[in-house]
RNA sequence: ACAGAGGGCCGGUCUGUCGCUUUUAGAAAUAAAGGAGGAAAGUCCGGGCAACACAGAGCACCAUACUUCCUAACGGGAAGCUGUGUUACAACAGAGUGAACGUAACAGAAAACAACCGCCGGAUGUAAAUCCGGUAAGGGUGAAAAGGAGGGGUAAGAGCCCACCGCUCCGAUGGUGACACCGGAGGUCAGUACGUCUUAUGGGUUGCAAGACCAUGUACACCGACGCAUGUAGGGCUGCUCGCCCGAUGUCGGGGGGUAGGUCGCUAGAGCUGCCGGGUGACCGGUAGUCGAGAUAAAUGACAGACGCUUAACCGGAUUUUCCGGAAAAGUACAGAACCCGGCUUACAGGCUCACUGUUUUA
RNA sequence: CGGGGUGUAGCACAGUUGGUAGCGCGCUACGUUCGGGACGUAGAGGUCGGAAGUUCGAGUCUUCUCACCCCGA
């Protein structure tokens, strides 16, 4: 995976319908505008993983091609920006599972959306060491 | 040339870097090839396909409705007919209803066996006027007022009579037909709109989250059939016995509960393109070639650069409008497959093309 | 993706054969009260989601369109 840094496949993506109800559930989020950002950790099994879903809600963006422009910059931004925080996880010996849920009525333009996706890369970064070294962490998954 | 109205088609291209998805090859790393639309949209019709239901006939309900054709089918399309309409081309509408019934607000005398005003005649009266009768030509109301508008006729009028038009019926001709046209007759006690209604044709229900299979695995309450049994264990009626009744544990089916993972359905089809032939046309027949997305939290992309196209300030040249060359800047649409087809409808930057109508000018 | 439903006054709702759009709560004014509430009287407030069509006339019938809600392994 470190041989490949930009690459995106399914292993990394949450395509589980039964885990993302537990994400939604179980998880918890927080607002990095034009984004919010659900997250929930648990201790990695053998080596650190991050699985994401990007969502874009019909009531906001009622065209199919508006929701697919905008999860496409989404993950374009996340797949070329996700490497620190890959690094942050993998030091703290956990994985990740978060979700990234479109906010605003409109479409927002490629350099912005690169600006705000790492600064909820870096919030959640953050999230990431205050949920770890507090001990609040391994509350329900073990999996 | 200007104006108007219509049909058909296209709807970006290339390079680099980083990715996604399917197939094939490979042990793997990886490589190669393919990867949104004319509307993929709305889900308004029609089919295919699938599951379930189903003797036959009638009624009811829903949809459609000029004629002839096209089609797998259609509420779609083509060509025609009639009417409305336009300077014209367009465009729009379209079964029957003298079989019967219902409704027609407000206004108006009256909305269907019509006398309010008016007109005419008669009676009473000096007169004004009142009463009786005739009259649908005129007035006013209304969306709509009892064939039209002339002449004759009459007290005044009226298809009361006459010619023309319209209407109804009959006949001839042309047309597959709607219908057109011609001739004759009737003599208008046949009004209008909508609905009920009549006639003909079609319609079983639900939809790929249909449906089929595999894996994981929970809990069987209840029902039916079969099997076992001297109807056993056990239970109910009872204080107890007898007696009577129910009857677990097996198999199959129903029902209920659970699973949220995978495979199939899943893309070669009323397919697309070229040519030839038939038809006014929708379309049909023949022949050759060709394979063009199959995702499943859901791929088909992101960024950078160059070009093309449109509008073009501005600059240069010929220089009256105008033409030629260059060009900053701005814009480059509507929109994303989810079982598949045939239509309809709606959205759409810009461009190409075909045939048409009117006016003006030139030959 | 497939199927079904609803839009009427500020809010919740009525409105059958097409013929002047209503009820309740709320709002405004007046009365009543020392004042308020309650009560009484009077009144205002409507592109009937939008656009076409049928009709003499559409909340109602037809077509298109917009928004919202529900159901389906």
């Amino acid at each position: 995976m470190a041989d490949h840094p930009f690459k995106f496949p399914k292993t990394e993506r949450l395509c589980s319908e039964s885990q993302i109800a537990e994400l939604f559930q179980d998880g918890e989020s927080f607002m990095s505008y034009p984004v919010r950002v659900v997250m929930q950790i648990y201790k990695a099994v053998e080596h650190s993983e991050i699985r994401v879903v990007m969502s874009v809600p019909k009531k906001k963006l009622k065209h199919a091609v508006d929701r697919n422009r905008v999860k496409r910059l989404l993950r374009e931004t996340y797949r070329l920006n996700k490497q620190t925080l890959l690094e942050q996880a993998m030091a703290q010996g956990v994985s990740v599972r978060m979700a990234f849920i479109w906010i605003p009525p409109e479409v927002i333009d490629y350099q912005r959306v690169e600006k705000k996706m790492k600064e909820a890369l870096v919030k959640a970064g953050k999230w990431i060491l205050g949920h770890t070294t507090d001990g609040t962490v391994y509350t329900k998954i073990e999996n």
